[in-house]
DNA sequence: ACCACATGTCCACTCTTAGGA
DNA sequence: GTCCTAAGAGTGGACATGTGG
């Protein structure tokens, strides 16, 4: 043991560093470098080394190093390091919205894989996103110096807020309207909802409905567009779809209003809990739900499959989608690219029991 | 205007201050309140205090710093400013488990109410809890300077886990076990379990089945409680309480072994999933809801009123939950107090169609 | 003594330079 | 060349302590 000789540095050291000389106690504060170094004999050059996996520091200086820096719980302080490096390793994420299910699963995923990567997140979450209220978080989060933001959001309103601001950091968005000037991943939403109305025509179905997304959503407009490319591929035409706000209670209302004029033998809902809004509607009238009408629907929410009847619908894979975010923003911020938008394939469609070939009369 | 008095103390200073004297262009960094002075025609000083809103300044230099800073576009550094006082104005917070309606409603509450106190907000979720990954967390979180740890976990394991972490910042956690040690804030389990029990007595059930949530759930434990609580008021037994892991897929199952052997009118589920598991296997099986037995659950997600038949349940106001955990947070930052339980009382009972008085046969 | 400012020290770290063993 | 010490500049602020009116 080279306590002593510490001490005794120490000791030496005190009134260098400021400490008092006196007998006071002094004020009790979270050790620094330069303590650790003391405790450990070296110079605070070293211990800086150790932290940082920097070469040329002998194993057993090492090895005393690290143990001053257990003993005294030393922590290196991130303000004074991102000060100094002008790198925080941290990364601001903005949702906006009320939480569904999809895009809590990609914020999951995504702030696991930013853990993994050893990266803090900084969450700005709104409900409503005003180019006002974006401004503020995006203000908040520069201060911070985040490296990059992270924006999470299905309509329109909150890419143009935030792209109306200058942000001098990398900005991925999880959107998939394929605008150019940032970098954005996404799941396939064109190729799932066409997928999933090739499937219904398959089923031998000719007349089928769309009930679509708020119209700033990115996500219906490109399901929207799916749907019309396999109905027009297959030579069938599209009626106007109709236009939910995503939740199950304008599903319900919509599903009202279709039971007056009943020629659909499908309906195509942009999500499932529009999806379960139609359930209700047709189930509470009397009408069967997959024999007088087929339903399909988007997402895969946990509670699809237990839906009455269960939801046939399309799978994504939101956490991956969300992982899918962080290993992008990795790259990025290792050599900043030119913009890219990533669209993965990831979607699946999950046959349940709410689609069968239709009734015929 | 004083621009030229501005601009020429910038060329004075422009060596003091160590920039380059010769043509080649400064590196483009952002403004330092060095920057915005030298433009002011003020000390940093002064700046300093327009910033921070301490008096003492005159309205006309007020005005001036504040031109600087708009066209520097300077931003202080919250890196410098945590350094020099010791308090970042961040907080931790650490959730683990799925993105579950409930937890993520609180999270964008408190995550709101933090922006609006001019808080940041640090995540670290985990999907599962242990003690290796939630020390991780808690280290990530403290090597960020936060001020506190929220922690909202609905089971046990977390809660031991963190509660084994020696913190040294104050630890707010979103749960209902009423331990000791710690801040905690939730809603009353108990109270809204009893009150919906009683509802189902009083439609004249004598017969109530409970399907809890799972073991380590605190939340669950409470719910258990005042079933019991109320049953054993009104004289009634309580059988054994089937054990749930909160999912419709467990709800389903144990709705499958319900069925074997009928004997309640009425069941009592942990949280709305599991409610539509068992809508589902009753109504796969032809037992009628409500009329063969009645279902009630708990939580109210936005999905509960269009299940087939529209669940009777009990809402929490989770958004709200969450704001509380920030008004506590700010009144404990300000005086720490000892450890504080708040208990709120905002759980309603929303009657809907899956109840009814039981069939006599 | 008060106002309106300026000056200088310190925070905890990184990085650089110079040099010794 | 390797491993380290020593010393100091620089990072962007806050705070205590000036100073002149």
């Amino acid at each position: 043991m080279n306590t002593d000789n510490s001490d005794a540095s120490a000791a030496v050291d005190a009134g260098v560093l400021g400490l008092p000389r006196d007998g006071t106690a002094p004020a009790p504060r979270t050790a620094n470098i330069f303590d650790v170094a003391r405790l450990a004999g070296v110079s605070h050059q070293t211990v800086s080394r150790v932290v940082n996996d920097i070469p040329n520091v002998r194993p057993a200086t090492r090895a005393r190093v690290e143990d001053a820096i257990r003993q005294l719980r030393y922590r290196p302080s991130t303000a004074a390091r991102a000060l100094v490096t002008k790198r925080s390793r941290t990364i601001g994420l903005i949702t906006t919205g009320r939480p569904d299910y999809g895009p809590s699963s990609t914020v999951l995923g995504f702030s696991d894989a930013a853990r993994q990567a050893r990266y803090t997140v900084s969450i700005a979450s709104m409900v409503e996103a005003t180019p006002g209220s974006m401004r503020s978080s995006v203000e908040q989060l520069l201060g911070q110096n985040v490296e990059a933001i992270v924006l999470i959001a299905g309509h329109r309103g909150a890419l143009d807020a935030i792209t109306a601001i200058e942000l001098g950091v990398p900005l991925v968005a999880v959107e998939s309207s394929g605008r150019a000037g940032f970098h954005s991943v996404c799941v396939d939403q064109f190729a799932a909802a066409r997928a999933a109305t090739d499937y219904l025509v398959q089923l031998g179905h000719r007349d089928i409905l769309h009930v679509a997304g708020p119209d700033d959503s990115m996500d219906a407009a490109e399901r929207v567009r799916g749907w019309r490319a396999s109905l027009s591929e297959h030579g069938l035409v599209a009626r106007e779809p109709l236009v939910s706000d995503w939740s199950p209670r304008s599903g319900y209302q919509i599903g009202q209003k279709l039971l007056e004029n009943r020629q659909a033998t499908a309906v195509f809902a942009g999500n499932d809990q529009v999806a379960l809004g139609l359930l209700h509607a047709f189930t509470e009238n009397g009408v069967r739900v997959p024999q007088d009408v087929s339903v399909l629907g988007f997402d895969d929410i946990p509670e699809a499959e237990h839906f009455t009847p269960p939801l046939t619908t399309v799978r994504q894979d939101f956490e991956e989608l969300g992982r899918d975010v962080m290993a992008t923003l990795i790259e990025i911020l290792r050599d900043d690219d030119s913009a890219t938008n990533h669209v993965r394939p990831s979607a699946t469609l999950v046959v349940r029991g709410s689609t069968a070939p239709p009734h015929r009369p």
